[in-house]
DNA sequence: ATCGCCTCAAAGATATGACGTATTCAAGGG
DNA sequence: CCCTTGAATACGTCATATCTTTGAGGCGAT
C-alpha cells in the first residue's frame, strides 16, 4: 500500500448495545430542538417509548447529562438543559446538530473555528511534522491534484479529509489533533448538503500544494498564510450559500 | 450591583449522586494517568473499590465510556483507552487532567489553543458585541487595571477570566463561548501553580485595555492583534516556566 | 513416532438487560 | 410547620449474550 494509507479518519466507536441505540434516537432528538428546551421527560415515559427497561433508559440519561444536554433532578424529571450549557465540543453532539435542523448554524461556528485553529496548526506543522508526516502531506497533495481534475468527489473528499487531519495532527498538539474528526464531519457534511462548488476549485487545490511544500520547508509562515486562504475561502462561500 | 458583576463563569454543574462521587474519583485517576492506557477494570472491582452497587458503577462507566476515557466490551472487562482517543475537550477531561500529572502537557495544549482562538474571538467581537457586551468589557478593563495596582490576585484573577469569557461569547460564536470555561481553569491553573509572574504585568494589563478599546470601537484588527499578543506572551511565559 | 501448527468446538468469564424493592429527596397540600 | 406523595435513586438478583480462552483433535513435516 502507499505511503498516503493513512486513514486516520478513525472508526466511529460509537456507544453499544441498547442504550446506544437509545442514544441515537433521543440525541438527535435533542440536539436538533424536536424536544425543546426545557422539556421534561420522565424515565418512565422513556422506558416505553423505546420498550427497553430503567436500565437502559438511565445510563443513556447519564450519558446526555455528560453531555450536559439535560438534568435529571428527584422529583422533576429529566430536563433539557437550554443549549447555552450544552457540550458543543462533544463530537457526538457536533453530529447529532450537523444532522438535524441547526445545520447551518453548527457549519458556521465551526467554520469560524477552523479559520481560527488550521492556520495555526498548519504553522506548527511547520515546525513539528515528521518526516513521514511530511512524506504523506506530499502525497496527499499530488492525490488532491489528481483526483480534483477527474472530477472524482467522493475519493477527493476522502483525500481533503484526511490532508487537513494530517496537518492538524502534525501541529503536535492533541487538542488540534482532535478536531481532525470534526473537520472531516463538516467537509462531509458541506459536500453531502451541496454547500460547495460542484468542481474543486483549482486555486483551492494550488493552496493545498503550498500548505504541504511549505509545511515540508518549514516555512510556518507561508504553510499559515495558505491554510488561512483555503478556510477563510471555505467559510465565505458557506456566507454565500446560507445567505 | 455594578455592570461588571456578570459572573458568566456558570456553576460547576457536576453529575449528581453516587455515580457523581465514582466518578470523582475513577475519573481522575484514569486521566492522569495514574491508572494506565490498557489496563483491565472489572465492574466487580470497582463495586468493592467504591462500595457501591453495580448500577452505579455502570452509569458511571457509561459516562466515562462517553468521554471516550474506557470501553466496556463483554467477557474482557473495561479497558482504558489510549489517550489519543480521549475527548479532550470535554470540560471535565480537562479539570482532570490539570489537576494532575499531565498538568504541564494540558496547559500547553490550552496555550496554543488560545493563541489560535483568542484573536480570532477578540476580532469578531469588534463585529458582533452587544452595547451590553461593550459596556461590560470597558469596566472590566477598569477593574483589571484598578486590581492589578492593588495587587490583590485573586480579585484580579476573577477579574481576567470575566474578561475573557466575555470576549469569547462577545464574539458570537457559541463554540468559542463555550471556551469561556475552560479558559477559566487555565488561568485559575497557572495561578495557582504559579506559572506567572507574581506581579501583573503593567504592559499585559494595557493590552488588555486595547482590547476593550478596540472592541468598543468595533476595530476588529487592533482587537485581534492586542488579543495575540497578549496570549502568545501568556504562552512564551508557559514555556519559560515548564522549560 | 514425535513435534509443531492449525482449526474448531466447548467452557468459562464478564458485561448486559430486566425487574422487584427500598430509600431519598423535594414539591405541594393540609 | 408537618405530612403526603411522586419521581429519581440505589441495591441486589436473575437471566442472557457474547467474547476470550483453551484444549482436543487432526494434519503435515521432520
Amino acid at each position: 500500500m502507499g505511503l498516503a494509507a493513512a486513514g486516520v479518519y478513525a472508526g466511529r466507536m460509537e456507544i453499544q448495545g441498547l442504550p446506544g441505540r437509545v442514544l441515537d434516537e433521543l440525541g438527535p432528538a435533542i440536539a436538533s430542538g424536536e424536544i425543546p428546551e426545557g422539556a421534561v421527560l420522565r424515565g418512565e415515559e422513556l422506558e416505553e417509548r423505546f420498550g427497553v427497561s430503567r436500565t437502559v433508559v438511565r445510563e443513556a440519561v447519564r450519558v446526555l447529562e455528560g453531555m450536559r444536554l439535560v438534568a435529571s433532578r428527584r422529583r422533576v424529571g429529566i430536563t433539557v438543559q437550554p443549549k447555552s450549557l450544552w457540550d458543543v465540543f462533544d463530537p457526538m453532539v457536533i453530529r447529532w446538530r450537523l444532522a438535524g435542523s441547526d445545520r447551518s448554524a453548527q457549519l458556521r461556528s465551526l467554520g469560524s473555528l477552523r479559520v481560527a485553529v488550521e492556520p495555526a496548526a498548519a504553522a506548527l506543522a511547520a515546525v513539528h511534522a515528521t518526516d513521514d508526516d511530511r512524506r504523506e502531506l506530499s502525497s496527499l497533495a499530488v492525490e488532491l491534484t489528481v483526483t480534483a481534475r477527474a472530477a472524482d468527489l467522493t475519493t477527493f473528499l476522502g483525500h481533503d479529509i484526511a490532508f487537513h487531519a494530517l496537518v492538524l495532527r502534525a501541529s503536535g498538539n492533541e487538542m488540534f489533533a482532535h478536531l481532525g474528526d470534526t473537520v472531516g464531519a463538516v467537509l462531509t457534511g458541506r459536500t453531502e448538503y451541496h454547500l460547495m462548488p460542484h468542481q474543486p476549485e483549482p486555486y483551492a487545490i494550488r493552496l493545498h500544494r503550498e500548505v504541504a511544500e511549505a509545511i515540508c520547508a518549514g516555512d510556518a509562515g507561508h504553510a499559515e498564510a495558505a491554510m488561512r486562504t483555503i478556510v477563510t475561502g471555505a467559510l465565505e462561500e458557506l456566507n454565500r450559500q446560507l445567505g
